[in-house]
DNA sequence: CAGAATCCTATGTGATACTG
DNA sequence: CAGTATCACATAGGATTCTG
């Protein structure tokens, strides 16, 4: 339960889970998809994902550029159903107090 | 979504929900159940229950101490399929990392 | 018995500049 | 293009003491 709110209770997660629950993404395009989110915190929680694999990453390198693909993992996917649900819920029960 | 993390990110939060939704408990009930959150904790995480309307108070004072019960609102229990889905996730997949 | 107030520390977060 | 490093700040969390 704690390990499981460690993750997605931080901030991003739960947005870039969800970005990239429509289709795998390159860094730049995650990025730009969520512009308020800097880039060190992009990479920090991306990195989080990683070591709790429910993100996978796949470098390549092109002419003289680096193309860094991330995706979600099948774990990743299976929390997906929990995400959504918890988006809902907030939809349906909160204001924007908090 | 971020409300919602807002919330059950919150450390203690999903300990002290599932906690009372076995049943409505004194404060001093849930302290001694949740022994390792401090008293402060405690009672700023069930105010802030309180101000999103997931958990409800009934403060009675007999003889001469104060008896403060504490259970969950119809809002409370609606989430409490979603903190049951977190931890059983998390105990599915999730090692002791973090 | 519940709860508030104070203080202190750790951690999360953000802006910016740098590297390969 | 991705990613790292440094610094600086805000916030969460915890120990303790006080009040009705």
């Amino acid at each position: 339960m704690e390990a499981t709110t460690s993750l997605i209770g931080r901030k991003w997660v739960p947005t870039i889970l969800l970005t990239l629950d429509a289709s795998p993404k390159r860094f730049g395009a995650l990025k730009s998809e969520i512009a308020d989110c800097s880039k060190k915190m992009l990479i920090q929680q991306l990195n989080l994902l990683l070591e709790n694999n429910l993100v996978i990453n796949i470098k390549t390198v092109d002419n003289n550029s680096t193309e860094s693909t991330y995706m979600l993992s099948s774990m990743g996917q299976s929390l997906m159903p929990i995400v959504k649900s918890m988006r809902n819920w907030g939809n349906n029960n909160l204001a924007c107090e908090r």
